[in-house]
RNA sequence: GGAGAGGUGGCAGAGUCCGGUUGAAUGCACCUGACUUGAAAUCAGGCGAAGGGUCAAACCUUCCGGGGGUUCGAAUCCCUCCCUCUCCGCCA
């Protein structure tokens, strides 16, 4: 959510920003309900004090014995009238609260206009793009040729049976590279880049959803256990640990000494990829269910660029030990997440797609998370506590890490190189080979 | 699943039976001042949030888990939902 004020007071420009997103915000619905807003939240303020008035001048009547009957008929057209603007009133504050919550994050200024992820610029990039003497085969190849009794290493037919499309169950020294990649992140974060190891919920109601900014726009990417909008609070399997994470700060004052606060967590995401149906059908790149480590950073406004700019390089420091090619994009106006004011993209090579894919995303969401879940922090000289900023990123996407090692790392003869970061996790094992 | 207790300011904790001047006693924490070489201790004062209003103030409104109701008036009464705790049962 962005600042109110920021609406009430510089809508022309604030309108202008927004549409170099592709956001149109319609300024004059806008100005008409605010107008509207400001009178009737007069009227009713008015009204409520003058029953206020009157309602301890009865109450003081009747202490002192008075007869109150003629008071009371004083006030009793009051209450219907009191009613009837409380109700304009409310009607009004909901149309604006869309406004509010529908309206995107303003991109820092240095953030690049742009359409979409066209105009997304490189930044960076790091590694050698590998040359192969032999055909290169996709991860789902590669994998279909190393197996154990249970199957193959990428089963996608199995996950099809048990869930559906957009599953996958993976088998021997896959599955295992899975699971040791995720403790390799985890250990790097914790004990290189100073982050706190979260375990965190993988359910979560829908306050949560709408602090970080997946409500009310974004709830047909989620799935629910039963809906979210309904009475009774349905809860919702998380999209991203960026969503429990984040929420940890929600309604919550923090001493200035206790941030930046760094955490990091190890969680499946789970997203229905409602309007996705023909991409990516092929293989582990956009599943259902995927597991993620992810980096939170809570920190004091000023410092939020300079901390997207380390958790950046956080993500970057796993592709570098890693050995993944990669680069670094910066986000147009157009392609940013909802929330974000500044976007960076980490894309990893894929040989067999011969191009970068997306690996990680870091953002920075400035109060933007802060201000749906009222997260603030207050220091010693500070009269009122105030909002401080949010962060997160990918630290990396499990899933499709295991992707860029089995590609990336493929030889002649069908097997797999391990990375040497990685062999400790793999408990010494420098290849895996085809079975 | 059964039985009970409870949700109040940064925290702890009164007030709720018997509705009125209670945005809320008290304690802790915190801030300012006095005393002190400094600190501690002590004393005096201050100290919730959001919104409106103003050059700034004064001032006004709302908020005692969420929502609804009764009433001239609700932290206090009624309904409902959520959450926490204790005991019993079941269970990884």
């Amino acid at each position: 959510m962005l600042d109110p004020r920021l609406l009430r007071n510089s809508l022309h420009e604030t309108a202008e920003v927004l549409a170099t997103r592709g956001f149109k915000l319609d300024v004059v619905a806008y100005e008409e309900l605010e107008e509207k807003r400001k009178s009737l939240q007069i009227e009713t303020q008015d009204l409520q004090n003058e029953r206020n008035t009157r309602s301890k001048s009865i109450g003081k009547a009747k202490a002192s014995g008075e007869d109150i009957a003629p008071l009371l008929a004083e006030v009793s057209e009051l209450g219907e009238k009191l009613d009837a603007a409380k109700d304009a009133l409310e009607h009004v504050q909901n149309a604006l609260n869309i406004f509010y919550q529908e309206t995107p994050n303003l991109p820092a200024k240095e953030v690049p206009v742009g359409k979409d992820e066209a105009d997304n610029v490189e930044v960076t990039k790091w590694g050698e793009i590998p040359k192969f003497d032999f055909d290169v085969r996709d991860h789902v190849d590669i994998s279909e040729r190393i197996s154990n009794q249970a199957g193959k290493g990428l089963d996608f037919e199995t996950a099809a049976k048990l869930s559906g499309s957009r599953f996958v169950v993976m088998n021997g020294a896959i599955a295992r590279m899975h699971r040791a990649l995720a403790q390799f992140m985890l250990d790097v974060h914790t004990q290189e880049h100073g982050y706190q190891e979260v375990y965190v919920p993988y359910l979560v109601n829908s306050d949560s959803l709408y602090g970080t900014g997946q409500l009310p726009k974004f709830g047909e990417d989620l799935f629910h256990t039963k809906p979210a909008t309904e009475e009774g609070q349905g809860m919702s399997l998380i999209p991203t640990a960026e969503v429990p994470l984040t929420n940890i700060a929600r309604d919550h004052i923090f001493a200035d000494t206790e941030l930046p606060l760094k955490m990091t967590a190890h969680t499946p995401c789970f997203r229905s990829e409602a309007g996705s149906y023909g991409r990516d059908t092929r293989g582990l790149i956009r599943q259902h269910q995927f597991d993620k480590v992810e980096m939170v950073q809570l920190v004091l406004p000023e410092q939020s660029m300079d901390a997207l700019e380390e958790l950046t390089s956080h993500a970057e420091a796993i592709l570098q030990k890693l050995g993944l090619p990669y680069r670094k994009v910066i986000l147009c106006t157009g392609d940013m997440g909802f929330g974000s004011c500044k976007t960076y993209d980490l894309e990893v090579w894929l040989p067999a797609q011969n191009t970068y894919r997306e690996i990680s995303s870091c953002s920075n969401m400035g109060d933007f998370q802060a201000r749906r879940m009222q997260a603030r922090y207050k220091s010693k000289d500070m009269k009122k506590p105030e909002l401080l900023h949010t962060l997160n990123g990918s630290g990396l996407a499990v899933g499709r890490t295991l992707v860029a090692i089995l590609e990336n790392y493929q030889q002649a003869d069908g097997s797999v190189k391990v990375p040497e970061a990685l062999v400790p996790y793999m408990n010494g094992l420098t290849e895996i080979n085809v079975t």
